[in-house]
DNA sequence: GTTAAAATTTAGCCAAGGCTAAATTGAATT
DNA sequence: AATTCAATTTAGCCTTGGCTAAATTTTAAC
């Protein structure tokens, strides 16, 4: 088989990696996003979020919790003290706000297109971290159109 | 703050946290479906899969490649030698052509309701994961009726 | 105010998926 | 056939995101 110039192939594999390696890089990001909807979501409907809380609807053990709640503060997304809940920072809301959009426009799109309530709770979590502006812009359009 | 029943919690806890269970636990089985996919895509387009091409397309060093086509093999999805191409066992075959089909149907589907391909591209890449076949079928059914 | 229970943190472990640098093997050219 | 260059592998390292078990601190009940 003859082989391809090193450049050719060089060129060709930045554009075709690039989904790839942003899918990879996402996944960082997606549990911080994840823990920060979860804050927000604790801090609306019970007043606080609590570590204990945030493992158990994550379905992760305490442990796992602190380490990654250290992250998030190193980061500055959160604020805490020993032993007491924890705030979000306005980043941290800005984030949090996103991907509870971004949740709500998935899901809302899945119900229009037939889905069940219980599969579009359970796709959406797996989906709104790989969907790009555009194309929720189209979700949206499409729901709104529905409804 | 008044405390819930420990069962309470326990079984809110069950139910929230299954979708991010899932989420997580897919990431090991992403990545082997994205090679899988890609290996199936080299032999069908070059007559074999490289590893130096593999590498290339998904953006990661060499060696990355190398250890991960070990696990393949442990696994039963390819088989190889020493400095030879890959070859895909027939379970690994069926695991390519699935993951060729979801992301033929998200790919196509995202065109459907007015995504650009390039992004559509991008998308389904990511999107084709988190996909439960009850969704899947909705978005072909939906696709289908638009052409 | 003690004490018991629950929550939180610390410590230390593991596997997965990355990387670079160095060694090895295969293939192509001369 | 020897040499050279590209591909592959090995070795060793790092980070992330998990876990359990043990220590600590709050909180609640008495």
């Amino acid at each position: 088989m003859p082989q391809q110039s090193k450049k050719a192939k060089a060129s060709k594999a930045k554009l075709q990696s690039a989904p790839f390696r942003r899918t990879r890089s996402d996944h960082s990001t997606e549990l911080v996003e994840d823990y920060l909807e979860l804050i927000a979501d604790l801090i609306d409907v019970k007043g606080e979020a609590r570590g204990t809380d945030v493992a158990l609807r994550l379905g992760v053990a305490n442990a796992t919790v602190v380490k990654m709640l250290k992250r998030l503060q190193d980061k500055g997304f959160i604020t805490q003290e020993p032993y007491r809940a924890v705030m979000l920072t306005t980043e941290g809301w800005e984030i949090a706000e996103k991907g509870r959009r971004r949740h709500a426009v998935v899901e809302n799109f899945l119900l229009a297109i037939g889905v069940s309530s219980e599969t579009a709770r359970i796709d959406s979590e797996g989906i709104e971290h790989h969907v790009s502006e555009e194309t929720l812009r189209m979700m949206a359009r499409f729901t709104n159109r529905k409804s």
